[in-house]
DNA sequence: GTGGTCTAGACCACT
DNA sequence: GTGGTCTAGACCACA
């Protein structure tokens, strides 16, 4: 498993990790019951220290989207509930607005975010049916 | 000048003052040459510490949103330019689409974001008539 | 024998045989002298790893609670003299403090608790008159 | 602030820590908007590594026990919302099993945790007005 | 001053 | 083999 990560970046490697894991599941290119690779071995992979990696994989079992189990190893849940909360949404959606703004500030319009809208969720949700 | 700070958020409050300069002169509520407050009376106002103001200051300075006249104060830029960096344009893409996975695990689908961004649009441009 | 195990659970599964077999006997489903399936049985029976069912059995040993004859097979011990160790019941003790300090921080109150304890001990011991 | 740690304990230090905070706040000894000792103080009381510290604090602001403002330090929350998480509840009440029916092969009854329950309430619930 | 992140490396319990 | 915990010590951003 191959991650794009950047130690210069603002957000910290565990994130990165988080999100991007979150990303190749949407993508189905990891599947549910899937096993992650082993802290050790993806922390290898990646040159990380193992507590990153750890640090990203408890967050995700915290999130819900994978699963230890003890001595076996991590694995993608087999079902994953989005939970409605209702603060986090309002979160997200002030997260929304102060990205659009930005985005206004570098002049980019409403158009092109519609876009980018459509071209990522048709990356996200285009699962892998003509590989 | 009332902002609404959050001093729980992730995000650190000069940043938060940063954006919400940003969207008041998206909104023309601050308009081009408008003065802003010093640095003491803000921080005053919003019971904050001065350094936070000045690094928030600094910062829409460097995107070249406010200018500083010696003496004088500190003033909304006559004319923004939107700086077109093709870097940063591309970060903020990637940006936008670690929005949108986080999103898709909040329950939250393509057709709710497309409307939060109308909305947003609206409530920031509505009067941008003349760009 | 059939036990409800959760690979997911942070106890370990051997801990949760213990408590369940421990279980299986005060409610007098195991009786004194029968018979506990062998470890391989019992391992294929459940699907986990004969270790983990050979560490289950050698705690409820070390416990008093069954024995092992050699040749025979394991057996429910014949009397189980309850061992009123003090370090072990202050212990106890310091658990359930912590529990009741956990449960309050979910809005259990006393009154909820006094209410589970006596589910639970009838639950237990609807068969226990004649100790 | 003075925890009582045992570094030999089959509990983690830090979940210590979070319960012996969860014990002082519910005791009315820290109250909301009080401050803690600040990362590195703590774990120099303690003699345990900052970083266990700092994963206990994290752990009990996770809980909506405690806040930490940026750069200012770590404060009990001024309102402590008890959720009533359906699964949780019935986590503990399965614990909560399991420790009546250990209590009961250690020869503790019912009478006795009935017992327990109501000091430990008392313990906690008695406040400081008697200081 | 504060907490957050990261590395290096060790030890442990579980399967 | 697996993940979880802990220590030691470093660096950084925030206020």
């Amino acid at each position: 498993m191959l991650l794009n990560l950047d130690p210069r970046s603002n957000t910290p490697i565990w994130e990165q990790v988080v999100h991007q894991i979150k990303e190749l599941i949407l993508k189905e290119i990891l599947q549910p019951e899937d096993k992650l690779p082993s802290v050790r071995e993806l922390s290898g992979t990646l040159l990380i220290n193992p507590n990153t990696v750890s640090k990203a994989y408890q967050e995700l079992e915290r999130q819900g989207i994978i699963e230890t189990l003890r001595g076996k190893g991590t694995f993608v849940s087999a079902s994953i509930t989005p939970k409605a909360d209702e603060q986090k949404i309002a979160e997200m959606k002030q997260q929304f607005k102060q990205l659009v703004i930005d985005a206004s500030y570098l002049g980019i319009d409403q158009q092109t975010l519609s876009l980018w809208l459509k071209e990522i969720t048709e990356e996200l949700g285009g699962n892998n049916d003509n590989d």
